[in-house]
Parts: structure tokens; C-alpha cells; sequence
DNA sequence: CAATGTGAAATTCTTCACAGCG
DNA sequence: CGCTGTGAAGAATTTCACATTG
């Protein structure tokens, strides 16, 4: 439980209570900051430091393996309280945060519509430092934020600092951490059961299921009339009339309409009695729901538009 | 030429110099207010009447065809220049209405995103009153659109006064020329040439074509190369490496990428440099442009993140 | 009475500029 | 030297309130 260099490349590997980060779930959620850029942030908020961490740098040592001694002053290390994890293992997103993220979903939920900036931004962070931590980079800049999703890196700053300082100066965000608060701010962590309303023609279920999946939804129910009985992955259809039913059942929260077919006054009323908070409609038909219920109108006709309306000049 | 009221329900029928409003163009499109409103409003403006309309208001009667004298006094009334057309056959929005909707779009082109809520609102209006239009309710008020979009009455009076006074006090909106004041700001009348790369396994083709023509998009080439030589509607499938240059031949605008094979970096520069502006991406992979390029993200992952990055509470 | 359109205020968002850290 | 975080300024957006109109 130390910080242990390995080059002047590598990120700083933390060491943390349960002897490995690797095992540790709150490094691998990427909410533990890891020892060197925590305790500096503890320092700076006038915290205590982490005494392991003291020790191996007063040692001048990476980490307790290196440690000569036969005894530990600090005693059995698995009962040492982490700071890091007693302090970032909650939630830390600033109030302002909240209320400018809430915001940005009201106006979003308005009209199908997903202004408000801000929560779109949070997701083109997400997508960009996503791609940074497949590849392995410890750590981007707001310049590069900025560069990739094209808004000025101030406004990246502002953003990202509201995420509760997940930033070192002269460093830059720690990829991980970054990541993980955006996804919990947007709560993607959380499961979200979905039910699939309509079988069209055609459609690669896997790479559904996949997409969904990805967001934490996990599609327990199939319903459509004229494809009864059959069977997608593991899954059977029924028929739209239980679809209310077994939403409610199973505690659906969300709705994917697929097919025009599925588009009924009475079922979709049902389903939000049901408790569905949000619809994604692939059709081209309007739906037309309280506005409490997220709904995103996804079909060609709508994109297109929303190219379109974009183009303009010249 | 004069105004009609055929009852107290129905908008007022202009006639307009062409004695018959539907075959005037500039009241087929909308943009003509009418006799009864439009003159309301040239009084305002402190500009001259429309002598027919004050003749036949001073007579009392409703048209011309009810004017019992054989010679008129206004002379051939064909050669009348009508005010209506004079003022309201140009561009009206105004300068600022221009400015916010520019920089809606930049914000907009940014990230992928679809900021600058005010296009977005734009494109609600146009939705909603397009309800209207179909369904022949000439007026629409304030308090009716924000309910339908969600959002206050006061924002819609800002936003739609900026098209050029199309609102009557005590009235509402005049849903026709709402309608067409907005496709003109989005620049919707523009014919867009699109190519299409990438032919999946099932498309259901004509309703594509059909979605792309309701904003002037006409599909001028298809592109595969898997599926070279196959037939759809009247175009036949031409390798990918012709793209660019049919492209560029035809003057396409727009581009929709509906399949992984056809996203290769080389072929979408290509595109770029053929005179390409807008992409809409089907498929789940990033698209890397230049900023000037307007990217459409619109598979089935990225749609239901942005759903359920609308859920968050609850 | 039921609407619009619009100054003016209030609020929110963005940018600038720079202290301070590594 | 490069980069974050943040006051303060600036800009844009939204709301309020009401004069005005039909």
C-alpha cells in the first residue's frame, strides 16, 4: 500500500487497504484518484495524509514490498483506514453541478429536445476520455477536451471542476476518475431493465442488446403481436397487451418502441403507469406522452432534420 | 381581390393580384399574411393599404366578383402591385433572429451535439405548428405552443417575434406563415443532392427516400461495394471509390453513412473536399471530421445514452 | 377578454485573466 | 513551463410585466 512509480510514463498505481489496486473496487470504478494526485489533493484540503503513503516517500521507497524492515510502525496495514477511499468513495459533484445537470435535463426533457449544453457536453467528455481510457492515457488536458469536442478549454475547466477536482495542475484530469464521475453523474451506473415494443424485420439483436447493455439496460421483455412466440436471444415474444403488465412486474424504466405497430394511445399510457421513465422511439410517428417521461424521437426523418437545420448557409 | 370571410371559424382568403390565392406562390408558401391580417399590419407599420382592400372594406363587400359597378376605378386591378407581395415576398427575420440562429448552429456543429436550444426550439415550433397546418387550424397561440414543447409563453412571443411579426394580439400565430417563416430561417426550401454509402441488409427504401425528400434531400447515388450492381429505387449501387467524385459531379451536400464498411477516413476526406457539409452517421463509429463538417451521431448506442442520461433521479 | 410584442430585470452561461501548483 | 481552478467581467438567454391591439 504505497505509491509505486513505474517510469515516468505510467500513472501512479495505488496501493490502497486491500494490498492491490487491481482488486480494490473503488480504483477499478476509477473513483480512487490513487495515492501520489489523492493525497495531494488531501493535502491541499487540509486533510490528513494518508500515513503508508508518508512512510514509503519519507523512505524514499515505491511501496511497502521495498520496505527492509522487519516490523511495521504502522502496524497491520489492512486495518489502516484509507483516506482516499473514506473520501472519494462518495458522491462529489458540487450542488452547483447538480442543479446546472437538472437544469439541463429539464430543458432537455422540454421537447424531445437535448439542449441545455451542459449535459450534452458531459457526454462528449465521457465519449472522448472513454477512447482515452481504452488506450491506456493516464491523463488528458482541457485543451485536448477542448480541441476534440470543439468549445474552448475554459468552459472544459468550468465543466470538469465541478466534478470535484479531479484536475492536478500542470497535469492535467486523470482519465479514470474523470470518467467515472461523469458516469455517475449521469448516472449510468445504475440498471435499468427495458422492454423491446415491436419486432421489425429485420434487426441484429445481439448489436441491440450490446448498445443497450452498454448503458446498463438490459432488455427483459419482448412484446409484439404479429411475432408471437418467437424468440430473440433469450427471450420470448409476447404479446403487446402484457407489456404493461410485465413492466411493471419486472420494474421497467425504460421503453424502446421499434415499431409503428406498438404505437397505441393506451399501451404507452399504460406503460408509464407502469412506471417506463423514458421512451426511445424509432418510429417516425409522434409520441405523445406527459412531459415527465424522457422521450428521444430517433427515426431518419428526424435526424435528417436535425442535419439539415444545422447546414444552412452557403 | 379582396378578402373573404366565409365564416367566423375559417382564416381569411386572400386574393392577391393573381385574383385567386391558390395559384398565388407566395400565398401557397406561406408567407403571404393575408389581406385581413397582412394590411393590419402594413397600417402599423405606417405603410400604404392595399387600395383593393380598402375598396372593397369602404363597399362593404368581400371581393371584387361582388362589385356591382362595370367600370372600376382602380383600373386593371391585374397590374396592381400588391403591398402584401412587395413586403412580404422578401426575407423577414430579423438580424438578431439571424445571429442567434447562427450561433445555435455553431454550438450546434461543435460537438455533435444539438445546443443553442434555440434551433432545437426552432425545429419544435416547426413540428408542432406542422400538426396545426395539417389539420387546418389557422391560429395558434403562444400559451398553446409552450405547452406543447414545455416551455413558458413568453419565450415562444420572444422567439417568434424575431420571424417578423407573424403573431396577432388577440388572435395568435397565423399557422401558415409560422410555418413557412421557420423553414425558411432552417433553410429547409434548399434542394440538398445526398449520397448514401453503405446499403445494409434491409432497408425499406422508399420510406428512406420519403424521409430525405421531406427536407429536399434526394438521394442522387448510391454507394457500396459489396453490393455493386444492385438496384434501388431508380439508382444503381456504384463502388465507394467512385463516391468522391460523384460527389463532387452531382454537388451533394449531404451525406448518409449507413454502414461500418463505408466509414474509412481516405473516403470521408474525399467527401469533405467534394463539397460535402452535413454526414448522418447510422453506424456505432466515430466519425473524425473537421469542425466545419456537421456530424449526425444517430445509432441505436448513442441514442439510448442520450436518453438515459436524461433519466439520472429516481 | 385574450392575445402579441417588447423594454427592463433577472438569471444563466461563457470567456478572460491570472494566481498557484507541480 | 504547462496546466488547473476560479474570481470577475462580459454576453447571452429567459422571465417578468405591461402597454397595446383586436
Amino acid at each position: 500500500m504505497a505509491a509505486r512509480s513505474t517510469g515516468p510514463k505510467r500513472a501512479i498505481r495505488a496501493r490502497c487497504g486491500v494490498y492491490d489496486c487491481s482488486a480494490c473496487d473503488l480504483y477499478r470504478s476509477g473513483k480512487c484518484p490513487g495515492c501520489g494526485s489523492g493525497n495531494l489533493r488531501l493535502r491541499r484540503a487540509g486533510d490528513e495524509l494518508c500515513p503508508i503513503y508518508e512512510c514509503v516517500r519519507l523512505l524514499g521507497i515505491a511501496s511497502c514490498h521495498e520496505c527492509a524492515k522487519t516490523s511495521c510502525a504502522l502496524g497491520d496495514r489492512t486495518k489502516l483506514k484509507c483516506q482516499l477511499r473514506a473520501r472519494f468513495g462518495g458522491a462529489r459533484p458540487s450542488p452547483a453541478f447538480v442543479r446546472r445537470l437538472d437544469r439541463a435535463r429539464g430543458a432537455a426533457s422540454a421537447a424531445g429536445r437535448a439542449s441545455g449544453g451542459f449535459a450534452d457536453r458531459l457526454r462528449s467528455y465521457l465519449r472522448v476520455v472513454a477512447e482515452y481510457e481504452r488506450r491506456e492515457v493516464p491523463v488528458v488536458s482541457s485543451h485536448q477536451l477542448a480541441r476534440s469536442i470543439g468549445v474552448r478549454a475554459s468552459l472544459v475547466r468550468r465543466d470538469l471542476a465541478e466534478l470535484g477536482g479531479l484536475g492536478t495542475p500542470g497535469r492535467g484530469y486523470e482519465v479514470g476518475p474523470v470518467a467515472a464521475a461523469i458516469r455517475e453523474a449521469l448516472d449510468l451506473g445504475r440498471k435499468r431493465p427495458a422492454i423491446w415494443l415491436g419486432v421489425k424485420g429485420a434487426i441484429d439483436w445481439p448489436s441491440v442488446v450490446d448498445a443497450l447493455r452498454a448503458v446498463n439496460c438490459s432488455i427483459v421483455g419482448v412484446f409484439d403481436d404479429d411475432a408471437r412466440g418467437k424468440v430473440m436471444g433469450t427471450l420470448t415474444v409476447q404479446p403487446l397487451s402484457r407489456a404493461a403488465v410485465e413492466a411493471r412486474r419486472i420494474g421497467a424504466t425504460v421503453a424502446v418502441v421499434a415499431s409503428e405497430r406498438a404505437v397505441r394511445p393506451e399501451l404507452l399510457e399504460g406503460l408509464v403507469d407502469a412506471g417506463v421513465q423514458g421512451v426511445l422511439n424509432l418510429t417516425r410517428l409522434r409520441l405523445d406522452l406527459p412531459s415527465r417521461v424522457a422521450v428521444e424521437q430517433c427515426d431518419l426523418g428526424s435526424q435528417i432534420l436535425r442535419l439539415v437545420s444545422r447546414l444552412g448557409g452557403s
